[in-house]
RNA sequence: UGGGGAGUCGCCAAGUGGUAAGGCAGCGGCCUUUGGAGCCGCCAUUCGGAGGUUCGAAUCCUCCCUCCCCAGCCA
């Protein structure tokens, strides 16, 4: 796999521009990472890994009015889980905090900062437009001495928030607005979760970001495109100030994933608002709920990969994520049987009280995965949806008179259906062929269908979750209100699902496939009481798009 | 109307002057003790548009069009 970054990498180690590479994630530890994450995260330890350089996970935690360690911990979680690792701690930008200050001192005293009395209000009046420059603070030639003298005042707390900024003296008329004087600290009383009270100014992103990648030895600091006009603001504090290692910033395309939203502050509101039921509801795009619904961590950086890396804005096909999915768990899950919606069938030449069992593969694309004894008895319950009165043309299901197979069971054949007083199919009665034990006939005949069954008396009873996309249209965001595109079937309960008994102490996070259903996985809220499963992703289902097709 | 980016199949994405990879989705067919999986085939005479250079252009030049980002003391 290469993309226009592995080339630029190649490029430097080739011409020997760099020795080694060495990259960073960094997150700020203000909500739960998602799926857009997770390509940074395989794009920047996925260079590393292969050119055999080294990847940082830093935190950007330069604002501690919206960060918290939970988040962090979260975070730390996720990478982890993902497959990554920077061995070690944790780095942070609030570890440099000592540095950046001297940093900014030796702009004051290089005349290239200074400290603006200016309100906010009026340094965005001052700031110009698009296409008009800006207009030059009234305090920005104060001396070296002064500047210092308040930059000091700022830091050790006598000034209230809002009161000033240290802001660097760049070009109030550049057609770039981030090189208009940006502001490189801003006071906030504000206690820091890891350095305390030690602080009450804190530096700006711009500012503390390509000072902490020097530091660091970045060689290669890959962001999003909206950091593109930014560059020349990094080039410049880079060039500026004494660091000991000049790193280069490079920008791609943020992923995008249609039928969701992906904005932390969307996220936010779909948490804070209860429409899901925390960041890692599994209905969420956050690592944490694709965790926990049952994704594995290859189906994510498989996906990551396949998606590629570009600087075109991308909307990609929620499919080719199920895809990764799938086509991971397919080759992993061990199958089992469980019935969603029961129906029961009474097998009535099958003795009553008696029952055998049946050896069925574990999992049919690799024999080492052995197999399992699946018990059966004379009530079964198959899916409802298998079974038709009527069935129509190309319903190769169950329906009366017509036999089909009961998976690694026998051949039966529906002789009759039990209804209720409302006229609603209750329970139905079939015959079965004992010469057709292990689900071959001996005379060679081949039923259209073959059903997942569980026995009746044997069955263990499960809640199984089912999740659909939580938005209903491919792009919530259009129309502005993305609540107004909320799926209210994005979650459906079964409380009593029908499964067979060798799942019975299924671990929490296990995954199984249940045979043409779907991959589910043990919930968290799993207990030895309760079982509860998430179904992670159904499986295709030709005869639903038939139907489907037909019936719209 | 300032600056910075991007436009190749429904969605991604290769391609870097020599005659449009691949994946997902879709559509056919084969196979099947999961209507799963697998296998086979189909799916851009055309690369935002118009000119031009060239034996030859998605790739070079010119003009035009469309979309995205930037006016936080957020990141």
């Amino acid at each position: 796999m290469t993309d226009f970054i592995r080339e630029i990498v190649e490029e430097d180690l080739r011409n020997g521009t760099h020795k080694t590479v060495v990259t960073r994630f960094p997150p700020e530890p203000n909500g739960y990472l998602h799926i857009g994450h997770a390509k940074s995260i395989c794009l920047n330890f996925g260079v590393a890994i292969e050119y055999g350089g080294h990847c940082n996970l830093r935190f950007d935690d330069t604002n501690p009015e919206k960060e918290e360690a939970e988040y962090a911990r979260a975070i730390v979680d996720d990478v982890h889980w993902l497959g990554f690792d920077w061995g070690g701690e944790p780095l942070h930008a609030s570890d440099y905090f000592d540095q950046l200050y001297a940093w900014a001192e030796h702009l004051i005293n290089a005349g290239l900062a200074y400290v603006d009395s200016l309100s906010a209000d009026e340094i965005r009046a001052h700031r110009g437009t698009l296409t008009e420059p800006g207009k030059e603070s009234p305090y920005r030639n104060r001396s070296v001495e002064e500047n210092l003298d308040l930059f000091r005042r700022m830091r050790d707390g006598a000034l209230e928030d809002g009161a000033a900024v240290l802001r660097a003296k760049i070009d109030m008329a550049s057609p770039n607005i981030n090189l208009r004087d940006p502001v490189l600290y801003r006071i906030k009383h504000e206690d820091h979760h890891r350095t305390g009270g030690k602080w009450c100014i804190y530096p700006m992103y711009d500012y503390a970001h390509p000072l902490s990648d020097a530091i660091e030895g970045i060689t290669h600091s890959l962001c999003t495109l909206e950091f593109e006009d930014h560059r020349p603001l990094y080039d410049w504090l880079i060039e500026n100030v004494p660091v000991p290692w000049r790193p280069r910033q490079y920008e791609f395309a943020r992923l995008n994933l249609n039928y969701t939203v992906m904005s932390k502050r969307k996220l936010l509101r779909l948490v804070t608002e209860g429409h899901v039921r925390g960041w890692d509801d599994p209905r969420m795009p956050t690592i944490a709920a694709l965790r926990r619904r049952g994704y594995t961590p290859a189906s994510i950086r498989n996906f990551a990969e396949r998606v590629g890396v570009a600087k075109r804005e991308n909307v990609i096909d929620v499919s080719l994520l199920e895809f990764s999915l799938r086509e991971d768990l397919n080759l992993t899950a061990p199958r089992v049987m469980g019935v969603l919606r029961p129906l029961r069938v009474v097998i009535e030449n099958f003795p009553e009280g008696e029952s055998e069992e049946f050896e069925s593969p574990n999992n049919p694309e690799d024999a080492s995965m052995g197999t399992r004894k699946v018990p059966f008895s004379r009530v079964v319950y198959i899916e409802r949806d298998d079974f038709m009165e009527d069935p129509p043309k190309k319903f190769f299901r169950l329906a009366p008179g017509r036999e089909v197979r009961l998976r690694s069971a026998y051949f039966v054949t529906c002789t009759n259906t039990i209804k209720d007083d409302a006229g609603n199919i209750v329970e139905l009665r079939a015959t079965y062929d004992p010469a057709t034990r292990g689900g071959d006939a001996p005379d060679g005949r081949r039923p259209k269908a073959t059903l997942h069954w569980v026995s009746a008396e044997h069955a263990i009873d499960a809640e199984v979750r089912l999740y659909d996309r939580l938005f209903n249209v491919e792009d919530p965001e259009e129309g502005g209100d993305f609540l107004a595109h909320l799926n209210p079937h994005s979650l459906e309960v079964i409380e009593h699902a029908k499964l067979e008994p060798s799942v019975a102490n299924a671990p929490r996070a296990s995954r199984y496939q249940f045979e043409r259903l779907g991959y589910f996985c043990v919930d968290r809220d799993s207990s030895a009481e309760r079982l509860v499963f998430n179904r992670t992703a159904t499986l295709k289902d030709t005869w639903a798009k038939v139907s489907g097709a037909a019936g719209s």
